[in-house]
RNA sequence: GUGAGUGUAGCUCAAUUAGGUCAGAGCACCUGACUGUGGCUCAGGAUGUUGGGGGUUCGAGUCCCCUCACUCACCCCA
């Protein structure tokens, strides 16, 4: 029985999985910079005032799945359940100067019960276009995201779009939809009759399949955009079929926080389970407002980090060995030159790596062996009179000797580095 | 928050139809054969309060109850 173990919903990323976190975090950063994005780091944190304002007091993130807490001066502290407000909060306090591009990665909060693709702890990769108004911008998220699957090779993506209008359409739709919610309440199960009055919205993609036949005749928002957020609407579908790219209308997609308006977007994989969302976003032109600053339009776009190692192709067990050499001494007279030239491969930039703890020859081969080191290079007495390394290479067992001057020069270009 | 399934060495799994040498194997790890050469082979070795607690029984990994953890699904969404 251990000890101790890690909290519920959380997991621990170790090698080699740590190593494919990090090619995702790293594809993402490449992505993002080549759009014009900079990085953006917020606290883990927030006042849970900001939460609640951003998400929406309706919403299920605020009544069930916060991490709040109280501080030790009794401030009420939130972990970030999401990336948005706290980005948006930031922005209006260094008074960024707007249009501005920003990317983030971020651990995020949600109490919920774990299962596959869902975690108390997860992170988010997300963009936020502050000050662009324009719906190519909307469109151009979307080539981001699926420009971002692509690069790691990930298949069997759908992209789903809708738009569910503006202040004045949404309420005016809201209106027909409630009150064909309330004449069928009956045929409705038990969860979707809650949302009738706490957010209707939601109850367009709810997952019974009753409901779902049922809603075939349910009003939809598309039918009821003024005639801005439809031309809004029609630029972003013409832009995406400009950009050459599938997408699919789902007249139900509906996103869980409050602050979107327009069109919403949804990256959906098949290999996934029942998180099938690898990413969404949207449009969301009040939210700054609503945190206190200027009338400013916005876009963005959230994706999560584990359900795309998820959904990518297999973990890339690396195959080969690590780009390391090992250092080998065979005598406490050598152990001094040993670790003096392992410090010059690092100096060469060169990763290197020596064991302290073993004299012998071959407990040392054998720790290069299972650290996966490409090279050994054996610094050995009888070598030194000679003024050469042996350089061993592990892979294929061939060991050769070179003058030690040019060790650096020889290894660099087998190691690529 | 609700439901279902699963819990045996670090990992993957065994352990006779209804409880009785049942606490094992493979991989991994350590030591040696190999006094300056890893991987291969061979010979040894260490490791488990069978998730935890209680009960039934002469006897429980095996049956019952409670609890915890994990997994999947509902819900929610990344």
């Amino acid at each position: 029985m251990l000890r101790h173990t890690r909290p519920k919903g959380t997991q621990d990323f170790i090698p080699p999985v740590s190593q494919q976190k990090l090619l995702v975090e790293n594809t993402f950063r490449d992505l993002a910079v080549i759009y014009g994005f900079q990085e953006i780091v917020t606290p883990t944190f927030e006042h849970t005032e900001l939460f609640i304002k951003s998400s929406g007091t309706g919403s299920d993130i605020v009544i069930k799945e916060m991490y709040s807490f109280q501080d030790r001066s009794q401030r009420s502290l939130t972990l970030k359940p999401e990336g948005t407000p706290g980005v948006i909060r930031a922005v209006l306090e260094n008074r960024l100067v707007l249009p501005a591009r920003l990317y983030y990665i971020t651990p995020c909060f949600r109490y919920s019960r774990p299962q596959k693709g869902r975690y108390r702890e997860f992170y988010q990769l997300g963009i936020e276009a502050l000050g662009e108004a324009s719906a190519r911008t909307d469109a151009e998220l979307i080539h981001f995201g699926v420009r971002f699957f692509s690069r790691l090779n990930i298949a069997g993506l759908t992209v789903m779009v809708n738009s569910i209008g503006c202040r004045t359409c949404r309420q005016d739709y809201r209106e027909k939809l409630l009150t064909f919610l309330r004449l069928n309440r009956e045929a409705l199960c038990p969860d979707c009759q809650q949302r009738i009055e706490v957010n209707p919205l939601r109850v367009l993609d709810c997952k019974n399949d009753h409901c779902q036949t049922m809603l075939q005749k349910a009003p939809v928002p598309r039918e009821y955009l003024c005639s801005d957020c439809q031309t809004h609407f029609t630029i972003v579908i013409n832009e995406l079929t400009a950009r050459q790219l599938p997408y699919r209308i789902d007249d139900h997609l509906v996103r869980g926080l409050d602050y979107y308006n327009r069109t919403t977007f949804e990256f959906v994989s098949d290999k996934l389970g029942a998180q099938n969302s690898l990413g969404g976003g949207g449009r969301y032109d009040y939210l700054i407002e609503e945190l206190g600053g200027p009338p400013t339009p916005a876009s963005g776009l959230a994706i999560g980090l584990e359900r795309t190692m998820l959904a990518m192709p297999q973990l890339e067990v690396p195959t080969g060995r690590r780009q390391l050499v090992f250092v080998i001494w065979t005598s406490e007279n050598e152990l001094r030159t040993a670790v003096d030239l392992t410090d010059r491969l690092r100096e060469a930039g060169i990763p290197a790596q020596l064991s302290f703890d073993s004299p012998k020859l071959k407990r040392q081969l054998h720790l290069a062996d299972l650290a996966d080191a490409a090279f050994a290079v054996i610094v050995g007495e009888e070598e030194l009179k000679r003024g050469v390394y042996g350089l061993k290479n592990l892979t294929t067992g061939e060991q050769i000797e070179l003058p030690a001057p040019e060790l650096i020069s020889r290894l660099k270009p087998l190691l690529a580095v």
